[in-house]
DNA sequence: TTGAAAGCGCTAACAT
DNA sequence: ATGTTAGCGCTTTCAA
């Protein structure tokens, strides 16, 4: 591999000049950088990123860390993410903890050994409501790096962060609803553990009530967003005698789940159908239901998180930042629902 | 941050004696150790991945691109590539090309500024064809890296890759459907000029031949691999008359636009299918059609062309080998069906 | 306009 | 068992 001595010494001239000539920084005369442009194209000469990185004392690198990168909304995001980075010309080392704290807590201490410019991080959990996250909080604090976090909010977080707006969303999902005809509905409810599990049904059961759609205590399902749970619940529901006008789940889990009890139940009509998810649109339609989707803009999320990580690079005082994606709304056929 | 000789310094000993208790090379006494090991326990001391890959002048990271990361078929590569890298210890510098060359070319050139260990790439284009293509052929050969090439195959090319068998599956998919009952089939195909589109085709009317099979010339769709353009093609296959037994679909986007054009003619019964893809299966399950899915294990694939590149690290001069991942097939009902 | 030299943080002979 | 030293490839003062 030729370096830049090399360069230098075909050129005639010393590593310094080439250097500047490499970064248009100081004095070169034209002749010499011409010469050594011909030289660099010849022998197709590269620095060293690493080199560059130890002298410079800074990468051109980040972090990004995600619970699975096979899952489609992490992938939308990682593609957001890309593209952004790409016009920064930054580079991305890419992690997928698969939900494992250990894995998380390594591929920050790699990241760190990087030195890595800024982080993007989605957390596999929450943070502030564990001995593990608290730790692995203070390990990233201790960094003194950028960072951002994508759809995960928690107390005293103190990075930027890129998150759905959960509570407003679903709140406006109900009112949709409503509009639409619905008088009745359900919702199969995500964790009340987590944030974002509390939001969607505490956002969708106040929209609910500001409109008038009736969502009774009984015909909220709880689950754990997991498909097999709320494949269980929508069984419950769908073998009901007496079916709501509307459905809302609350993920793209909860909506396969619903999916494949209502193959089996064999009940398609009678419901309409606010989902959640990022994906699927294409499929879900074909169902013959009346489905309202609602689905999240995964790579918008993914290239806003890039484009608030480049705005702390540039301002690292400003104050901290949290960006709300609403959800995109299509009703779906629900227009034609009537009571 | 705290650097290698600031450990050594508050540990009372020279750099190199720190450097051999970070990496147990060389003597060091047990007490020394131990005084160095609370030192960086305390100090949180982590070593520049920079700085030691210049002093090694080799790195732990290696380059993945791939033509777009929000495609689940990739995403799920990538997913695999993850697993088996985080157990061999070595980091992902990721890149999105966008099915753009020049995109593909700067990926290239920045893997190579960072030095990589090797590039798993899965290329937007079929390089033997194209001068462009050639060109960064040239380009990465001359790197004179360990790369391993996700689906695709073509002439005279140097490196490992990992492939799906195409040919083998697709023949293999004419059998089955046989087997389960049916007499007659269609085929909506991809595009002719491009390899995987020629296999696919190629083996399944060879599947067909040698078992009896029907597949006319005129239940034979060209098209290019495209949703928009099978859906096309899927509507005029089912507006006909008569139906085949069996429809051979060839890639995700065919068999999204089969379902679509499906949905449109509401003229479910009648065909099996035999769709290709790596995802979905949950869902087009609830169509009631009587489908054989043929999917692909992508996450495998990843984690396979990992499993490559790290054994051409230890054997850089073992033959090239092609890793052939045969389809996974599932005859969902088709047993039932009866002519 | 260019070069010499020091330094970035680490490793790896070679000495001791 | 430990230290000294040179060097990895580059940038950046400081001189010239």
């Amino acid at each position: 591999m030729i370096t830049i001595k090399d360069v230098a010494e075909l050129a005639g001239v010393s590593k310094a000049t080439v250097s500047r000539a490499l970064n248009n920084s100081g004095y070169v005369s034209p002749e010499t950088k011409k010469k050594i442009d011909e030289i660099i194209e010849k022998y197709h000469y590269l620095p060293s990123a690493s080199a560059v990185n130890l002298s410079k004392q800074e990468t051109t690198t980040i972090g990004v860390v995600v619970p699975e990168i096979g899952n489609l909304f992490y992938a939308d995001i990682v593609q957001g993410i890309t593209r952004k980075a790409d016009e920064l010309d930054l580079s991305l080392v890419l992690f997928d903890t698969g939900n494992n704290m250990e894995r998380e807590e390594k591929a920050i201490r790699v990241l760190q050994q990087q030195r890595v410019k800024g982080i993007i991080l989605g957390p596999s959990i929450d943070y502030a409501e564990s001995k593990r996250g608290k730790k692995l909080l203070k390990q990233l604090t201790d960094m003194h790096l950028p960072i951002v976090i994508i759809d995960r909010d928690f107390e005293q977080m103190p990075w930027d962060a890129v998150i759905y707006e959960n509570y407003q969303s679903s709140y406006r999902a109900a009112q949709e609803l409503y509009r639409a005809g619905n008088r009745t509905a359900a919702m199969i409810a995500g964790d009340m553990n987590l944030k974002i599990g509390r939001d969607r049904l505490d956002g969708f059961r106040k929209g609910a009530q500001d409109c008038g759609l009736e969502l009774k205590e009984e015909d909220i399902f709880y689950g754990n967003f997991s498909m097999e749970d709320s494949y269980q619940l929508a069984k419950k529901l769908l073998t009901r005698e007496e079916l709501p006008d509307a459905l809302y789940t609350c993920n793209n889990a909860t909506t396969l789940g619903f999916l494949k009890a209502a193959k089996e139940v064999k009940r398609k009509a009678g419901v309409d159908i606010a989902l959640i998810g990022n994906d699927r649109i294409d499929i879900v339609d074909i169902l013959g239901m009346n489905i309202s989707w609602i689905y999240r803009d995964t790579y918008n999320m993914g290239y806003t998180a890039m484009q608030l990580l480049q705005e702390r690079f540039e301002h690292p005082d400003k104050p901290r930042s949290l960006c709300m994606i609403p959800y995109q709304v299509e009703l779906n056929g629900s227009e034609k629902k009537k009571k």
